[in-house]
DNA sequence: TGCTCATCATCTGTTTACTGATGATGCGTA
DNA sequence: TACGCATCATCAGTAAACAGATGATGAGCA
């Protein structure tokens, strides 16, 4: 006895939230290397993108689609808002509510980075063998969505 | 002609790097769950446990290890200093290095978090059948360690 | 009408994560 | 020995991402 009790060493490359978060920073990493000179990041691309798709949706509903805190879509919509590339309208139906739709810039902008995103969302799978990336995204989107309502913004079925 | 050029609609749903960032945030998520009470995150343990299984390594070494940037690995280390499960000391053969060691605080933390991390990793994959978790994790080491030069803090081999 | 409760957006505070810069130190070479 | 360069840690600045609280508004009900 008289050995301190010291922590049993654990193998930080067996845990899968270790993986997940290496994989995130890469896929960070990949995208903004692809984009780099748009000056814009994967989560304000989504919500660009999802505006697009959407327009006149409030932040609540953005946030629900994109995956995020409403707190943190109004810090996104903050910085979007002032580089002119979306804008935030009143509602008239409720006054609480703000409206987002893209300006000009914003799908000008859009469609010149459409390219080098698809660039890297290729780059991120590459290293698997083409017949196993589909394989990846359904495990990953089966992940996701069984455990959706674990995160503060689940996504909107 | 006249149409305003739109953006063409892309459907986040098909894109890796956002079903990544949104596993990341469960994966985060259910961490904290599991393991609320302790105040303890998924880096702060990862670089408690890669210090336990290593002691006395210099800040940088430990950054390539857990996979983290220097500047982000020296605010972790400042918090958990803070909270006096982990020290750092002055190397005796090169006065720009400070060892880090856990402390007795520190490697009880460790023993009283580990299984609550072991189920939150578990959980992770619950959603998969139970032969498909260990192909999941075989992808995902083959995609981080491909593309493990792209971030900034490259794990070290 | 007036109360209560829900909802939308926002604000504060904390942690991760990066880029780029700086200060202190070590090391190789002239 | 002295110069230049590399290395270690840190700092400032920016962007996600969350929790928790607040203010304004809407909606149901007595």
């Amino acid at each position: 006895m008289s050995q301190k009790a010291l922590a049993k060493p654990v193998d930080l490359e067996t845990l899968p939230g270790h993986h997940i978060r290496r994989l995130h920073q890469i896929a960070v990493a990949v995208f903004l290397q692809e984009t780099q000179g748009h000056g814009v990041t994967p989560v304000q691309f989504a919500a660009l993108q999802s505006v697009a798709n959407a327009p006149d949706t409030d932040q609540r509903t953005l946030a629900g689609r994109i995956g995020l805190d409403t707190s943190t879509v109004a810090g996104v919509i903050d910085r979007l808002e002032a580089r002119g590339l979306l804008q935030r309208k009143p509602s008239a139906d409720d006054r609480r509510v703000r409206l987002l739709a893209l300006t000009d810039a914003g799908h000008a902008l859009l469609r010149v980075v459409a390219p080098a995103m698809h660039n890297a969302q290729a780059r991120m799978l590459a290293p698997l063998p083409k017949a196993e990336r589909a394989e990846f995204m359904r495990m990953l989107r089966t992940l996701v969505d069984a455990n959706n309502e674990l995160s503060r913004a689940p996504s909107e079925a």
